[in-house]
DNA sequence: GGACTGGAACTAGGG
DNA sequence: TACCCTAGTTCCAGT
């Protein structure tokens, strides 16, 4: 352990230097980290783009073996090179504390993802903003260029009054600020209109005159308010008034189990520093991670409260613009006197290195593991930051979602970490497109509070041992981000449009004695939360068979939403291309059918010879584009029995299967596809016994283009091995354009990884398989679906898995040691699935979409 | 009064 | 070019 320790830390500054730092890209880049690994880390050949790279993120980007990785430019940011102040700092600091600090400044691309501004409710356009340092805009060469607004930091956000940060030009994101908060809220920036000139009262466009207000003063003033990005990035304008008063005392609480020294030396150097700190977060996710803090007080500026403490920091680091310092300001908010929470404070982890939020991680190692006990429901209509919050994610059967994390016997409190993950096929990630909303108020019994990670928007929640380390979330709702805000970004691939699904990702990192962190990961169910799709979507809740005799003819009850008389249930067979194979229309009773609730009867299999289990998937249709999600379905050989679903609702099942795949109900859940495969590592020393289980679970997926992916053990994080854990990383492509291969890396010290073989497919067929899927999924539907949010971080002990079939995936090493190797890397069948992700019925148009976003995006850059 | 909610109008794009 | 449809975003009003 140490020695990789060592190693990390000998690497560490090198990294740093490594990590690329985007060209225009960078937003897109980060956003690929953890939207979508697109990156092919392991690729040797320089990185296709930067953007690749970029979206390696740090942890991809380097390179263990200190082999180049990135040719792309990088930015080396060390800290104390950039900036003086930050030098001096540094220097006091410990080396490895240095490292650390030097590391999370490399890692620009992290800061590239999402803006920070994007978290803040303002958001999309922040997103960009995110770029704190107007340096990485210019290097980024974003779109902002185009207006004055541009500037990214400068989030209107940040001088609502026109403060001294609100430089012209800077001040407002490129499309609309992102930063403008969501106070900002579009409705009352009639300037924001004026910006956008002609306009209508909704933005559509990208760059949607909303955000652009920033300019104005009259704007900003507006905006300033409290939700200014600069206080919690990704706080929901509206909960972000409350944040702060809340954050501050927060910070203060991290402060209090978190390394005072690790703190201040991260602050001296990020300037944030909150939760993020142990993380090697780029200094903008540094930054924002600062405005997180309600540092407010600590504003120097005019109109400091309004004042992003990120945006503070990224002004001075990029273009000293600010005077103040981050020691002044940054470190100043370390001063922040500890605030009244009664949760004594989780242990935060304090490693100086999280896995990126892209990392695929397991939900359980060992002993422990985390599960939703409670799944959230399938709809939630998520807010725009113009609107008011719409409240917290609700469970099915009322009440909120639950998560617990079993198999924790400290007395410490550790902190659960939940942002808004995808629900795609892909490895999950976080969602471009979505972010948690904090939600604070006399209904909310669980303390919250929030953080930014490389531009995604992170709530932290504590899990108390006295609450037998279980948290009732019910204090997080989803923010929706304008997709013309997220679309032109720099190197955003993603499209919005039908995107519309996300998964609540909740994480837990526990340190152990031995110096590592064991990181947990699991995933709710997926959420539609477009209102218009939980409409008229229909939506299967459950399914009271999962098998039946290839003769068919039983009669199967879906229980669910939005079923009508004319809906249709039909049967589906596809290949590994996506072919369907077989296709065939049930018999639905009608006579029986509620909105809730549809009686169907198996149709009979294609051939009714079948030596094994066939899988198949059905769907509920109410018309064209009006399809539900692939459910699973199998058709057994006579001999075997059907499986028949338990009466109860899903979120028993759930816990029911919970080991192995936390909170999915088999049957009730659309499955996700099997792209991946996970190579699992298992080091565990701890876990052993909870380790096969779990393992099982936890794959370590990538996705590996055609060949493209595989993960060079290089990439392997080194620099992350600080926490010791080692984390898997998935690099994807951003685009769904590109079939790129998402790739995780497993983080591990050398040789510590278990054969491949050891680690499940990701197609296991524990309960993992069965989540849910996105309607698109087809084409995988004979492989199981892994659990895309499941991988091995810290310890997990190996478990018997299956592997993954053949065709649809192939395993690739990871290792940096060159070790055996143990990343499996399964290849994605993009083009169809891209078609059927969003556009069941229509392809083209997505990909039409998709090149004018792109060009769009060349062209704003 | 403010947070939630549900519903629907408005708008842009594509066909 | 007008019309229709779809889906995203914004508004409104009720609880």
């Amino acid at each position: 352990m140490k020695s990789a320790e060592e190693d990390a830390f000998g690497f560490t500054p090198n990294i740093s230097l490594s990590l690329p730092l985007g060209n225009a890209c960078l937003p897109s880049q980060y956003h690929g980290l953890q939207s979508s690994p697109n990156i092919s880390v392991t690729e040797p050949q320089p990185f296709d783009s930067q953007d690749e790279l970029r979206a390696a993120g740090f942890y991809s980007t380097v390179r263990p073996n200190g082999a180049p990785t990135l040719e792309s430019p990088r930015i080396e940011i060390t800290a104390y090179g950039q900036f003086p102040e930050d030098e001096v700092q540094e220097s006091s600091l410990p080396m490895a504390k240095r490292v650390n600090s030097i590391v999370t400044l490399s890692l620009p691309s992290a800061d590239g993802y999402r803006d920070p501004s994007c978290l803040s409710p303002a958001s999309s356009v922040s997103s960009r903003s995110g770029l704190s340092d107007a340096s990485y805009e210019s290097s980024f060469s974003y779109n902002y260029d185009n207006s004055p607004q541009n500037s990214p930091w400068q989030s209107p956000s940040v001088s609502p009054k026109g403060s001294t940060l609100a430089l012209p030009g800077e001040g407002v994101a490129s499309c609309g600020s992102p930063r403008h908060s969501p106070s900002t809220s579009p409705r009352t920036s009639i300037t924001d209109d004026t910006w956008m000139g002609p306009r209508g009262s909704r933005p559509n466009s990208p760059c949607g005159a909303k955000r652009k207000y920033s300019l104005n003063g009259s704007d900003a003033s507006h905006r300033s308010f409290p939700y200014s990005p600069s206080h919690s990035p990704g706080l929901s304008p509206h909960t972000s008034p409350r944040l702060s008063v809340t954050e501050e005392s927060w910070l203060p609480n991290t402060n209090q189990y978190t390394n005072s020294a690790i703190l201040a030396a991260i602050n001296a150097l990020t300037t944030d520093g909150v939760a993020d700190l142990g993380e090697g977060i780029p200094i903008k996710a540094r930054k924002t991670s600062l405005e997180h803090s309600p540092t407010v007080s600590l504003k120097v500026e005019p109109g400091g409260g309004e004042l992003r403490h990120g945006d503070l920091c990224q002004d001075e680091l990029s273009a000293n613009r600010m005077t103040l310092k981050k020691e002044g300001y940054c470190g100043s908010f370390l001063d922040v006197p500890q605030h009244p929470y009664t949760w004594t404070k989780p242990k935060q982890y304090i490693s100086p290195s999280l896995p990126a939020l892209d990392w695929q991680l397991p939900s359980s190692s060992g002993p422990y593991s985390l599960q939703i006990d409670v799944q959230p429901k399938a709809h939630h209509r998520a807010h725009y930051e113009t609107e008011g919050s719409r409240g917290a994610v609700k469970a099915l059967a009322g009440g909120h979602p639950v998560v617990q994390l079993h198999g924790y016997m400290e007395n410490e409190p550790l902190t659960l970490q939940l942002f808004i993950g995808t629900a795609d096929d892909r490895l999950l990630r976080p969602h471009a497109f979505y972010q948690v909303h904090r939600i604070t108020g006399k209904t909310v019994s669980t303390p919250s509070h929030e953080i930014l990670h490389n531009n995604t928007k992170v709530l932290e929640i504590p899990l108390l041992p006295e609450n037998n380390m279980r948290a009732i979330i019910d204090c997080a709702g989803i923010l929706k981000l304008r997709n013309s805000d997220i679309e032109l970004r720099k190197g955003e691939t993603d499209i919005g449009r039908k995107n519309t699904r996300v998964r609540m990702v909740f994480r837990v990192h526990m340190n152990q004695p031995s110096g590592r962190t064991v990181s947990l990961q699991v995933a709710s169910n997926p959420i539609e939360c477009s209102q218009r799709s939980a409409q008229e979507l229909p939506l299967v809740d459950k399914q009271s068979l999962e098998t039946s005799a290839a003769s068919g003819g039983e009669r199967m009850v879906l229980d669910g939403h939005n079923f009508q008389h004319d809906s249709k249930v039909v049967f589906v067979e596809k290949a590994q291309d996506g072919h369907h194979i077989w296709e065939t229309e049930a018999k639905v009773e009608r006579d029986t059918l509620k909105p809730n609730s549809l009686l169907v009867e198996i149709p009979p299999y294609r051939t009714q010879r079948l030596s094994t289990p066939v899988h198949v998937n059905f769907y509920v249709c109410n018309g064209k584009r009006k399809r539900s999600q692939y459910q699973r379905f199998a058709y057994v050989p006579a001999n075997v029995p059907t499986i028949k679903t338990e009466p109860h609702d899903d979120y028993d099942a759930a816990l029911v299967c919970s080991q192995h795949a936390p909170a999915r109900p088999l049957h009730p859940k659309p499955y996700y596809p099997p792209q991946l495969v996970t190579p699992v590592v298992s080091d565990l020393r701890p876990c052993v016994v909870g380790g096969a289980y779990a393992v099982g679970q936890q794959r370590l997926v990538a996705k590996p283009s055609s060949g493209t992916a595989s993960c060079s053990p290089s990439t392997s994080p080194k620099l992350h091995d600080l926490s010791q854990s080692p984390f898997s990383k998935c690099l994807q492509q951003p685009g769904h354009q590109s079939p790129v291969p998402h790739v995780s890396i497993i983080q591990e010290t050398p040789g510590r990884f278990p054969p491949p073989d050891l680690y499940p497919p990701s197609g296991s067929s524990s309960p993992a398989t069965s989540q849910p899927s996105t309607p698109t999924d087809g084409p995988f539907a004979q492989t199981p679906g892994m659990a895309p949010a499941q991988t091995l971080s810290g310890s997990s002990s190996p478990g018997a898995q299956e592997i993954p079939k053949p065709a649809e995936r192939s395993r690739s090493s990871l290792q940096e040691d060159g070790s055996p190797a143990t990343a499996a890397v399964s290849i994605k069948e993009e083009p169809q699935e891209l078609d059927q992700m969003y556009l069941d019925d229509d392809p083209l148009p997505f990909l039409h979409h998709r090149l004018v976003v792109m060009k769009k995006a060349e062209n704003t850059h």
